[in-house]
DNA sequence: TTGAAAGCGCTACCAT
DNA sequence: ATGGTAGCGCTTTCAA
């Protein structure tokens, strides 16, 4: 393009950048570059163009599974909102492995990511620590390091739990359950937390087969025992809340094969949604998070310290709402 | 790392690149330069290393909208299996946009991906025409575009909908109706001609009122006059088919509201999937999209594309399968 | 067996 | 107002 035109690269790469006037570049010059370069539909390459600027316009995205409609949310709202400011969003799921989340963050480094948003396994304070000091933009969403500092956007867990069980608490149920996932992540344990809270701030007994830690790749087979146990004269539960919208959702399949009735005998709150889960039998009550919400402050704080450096932490805890449906009892 | 270990960087990039015994290193350098890279954390720019090798290793996946389990599913297969052969994923979503298909593939392409995966809006010849004049590698994928022959996975939507028709039928219903999207996807078209193929084969009539084809955007708003139409004396209708998951669901939602009974007066087949399908009241009989597979696959015809270059185009269309519950009648 | 040098396509600084 | 030049960090060819 420099030789068709006789102009110098570095005239044009002003131009074509937008500098043109504020380089005082001559009118004409800037036509005549700007019409070949339509005309011979002209585009820069990005990779030298990072090369040479030291920043890629790209983020990168690490979270457990893209096919988690949870995190499909988050990503969508997130790419919305990075290519409105010029980025591009580059993804990968760790699959809740700490040593494929290493690699993934590695290898996003290396392709110079300008920022990172990780919604991290958990198990991987080297890495967040490593970017942590090396200064690097990132910000962790949904999962966070309760004893490192650093940008986090996450939902209440605590409060949305504790709006769960006080909704079964209205509707009359007293010895109320929990199934939950087994310790390792903050969120889990926040959720813990809300549940005892509630039930002690009502004077609800916690029972030794009221709570269920169930593994995260394994919970599908652990149904049944669980349901045993809190079936089982002595708990007799009469209300459950999960932990998860996947939980929930394998719950509800082995009450239907134990034919429960819901909510008549046990009455269930979901923490999380399920797209058809006001079409389930019975209609599922659940705590609605704010995904959406969660994957846009994520990209806000990121793009403001792309920008401004990193001069503090931004800490932020999302409201969730409760969907108030049958399975409560409502 | 050069200067600090007089050693030649070309040296350097050759060992780091694996290619040291090929061209003659000596163990003694290898080791020194190998053992160098370890302990000082070294990992090459890929900015630098794809402007220079003319290769980016990774790979563009276009779709319509990550957050919708469909696509959600296919990228996490895409993304593993890319992710084996060194390749990394960028995507977008279109939104439905052919305008924006069409920046969001410019986009990748100066980023220089090295493939594309794109499902398109199909309202974008020009650009698909484009990238296979340039012979630039890319698989469409879900959607094609008949007049052009591109590399192709899709499903077997004929089929997928005579064996949703078929199950109707053989649960004796006679008076089938098909709620489906406006034309504008090959797919979609493909699913009307399965419905009606398969009413002519059982003989079965197709009334005005039988076929209804909604708006991508305003479905859900369509949906009480589409069963007003349907419900009438004159229709009747006893069975329903959906075109898509999301049309389901929205059905599903009308028909509660009007209380109608499923299976009993009306029985319904969903083609396409939902994860809590089988949840729903009643259970909905739907026609599984192999989704992973159809993922997977894409990438392989790219990868072997991107290794032997484009020597003919592929076509594959998968076969669903049918999950029979009772929302049929069964 | 190793190194020097050119070049990938761009940006940015310094001259002119 | 424009151009020359030096990189950005790597790969690759050619010499030594």
């Amino acid at each position: 393009m420099s030789k068709r035109l006789n102009i110098s690269k570095s005239t044009i790469s002003i131009v074509l950048n937008g500098h043109g006037d504020e380089k005082r570049v001559s009118k004409d010059t800037q036509e005549t570059i700007i019409k070949f370069a339509e005309e011979n539909n002209y585009r820069a390459n990005q990779l030298a163009r990072g090369l040479s600027r030291g920043k890629s316009d790209m983020i990168g995205l690490v979270i457990p599974n893209i096919s988690d409609s949870f995190y499909a949310r988050i990503a969508r709202r997130i790419e919305t909102k990075a290519r409105l400011s010029g980025y591009n969003v580059i993804f990968s799921s760790t699959g809740e492995s700490k040593e494929r989340e290493s690699e993934l963050i590695e290898s996003m480094l290396d392709r110079q990511v300008d920022g990172l948003i990780i919604a991290s396994t958990q198990q991987n304070e080297e890495d967040i620590l490593r970017l942590k000091k090396s200064n690097f933009p990132f910000v962790l969403i949904d999962r966070r390091y309760p004893d490192i500092e650093t940008n986090f956007v996450g939902v209440d867990n605590v409060g949305g739990v504790a709006m769960a069980v006080e909704q079964l608490v209205k509707m009359g149920r007293k010895r109320i359950g929990f199934i939950t996932l087994k310790p390792g992540l903050e969120a889990i344990h926040e959720r813990l937390v809300g549940y005892q809270q509630t039930m002690k701030k009502f004077e609800l007994e916690v029972k030794d087969g009221f709570v269920h830690e169930l593994n995260y790749e394994t919970f599908d087979e652990q149904m049944p025992a669980v349901f045993e146990i809190m079936l089982n004269s002595s708990n007799d539960i009469d209300g459950i809340v999960f932990a998860t919208h996947f939980l929930t959702a394998s719950g509800l399949r082995e009450m239907k094969r134990r034919k429960v009735l819901v909510p008549n005998e046990v009455a269930i709150v979901s923490f999380g949604q399920m797209s058809a889960f006001d079409l389930v039998d019975p209609p599922i009550t659940s705590i609605a998070q704010p995904v959406e919400d969660l994957g846009g402050r994520a990209v806000d704080i990121l793009l403001e310290n792309l920008k401004d450096g990193i001069t503090a932490y931004k800490q932020e805890m999302l409201d969730s709402s409760i969907e108030v449906r049958k399975s409560c009892g409502a």
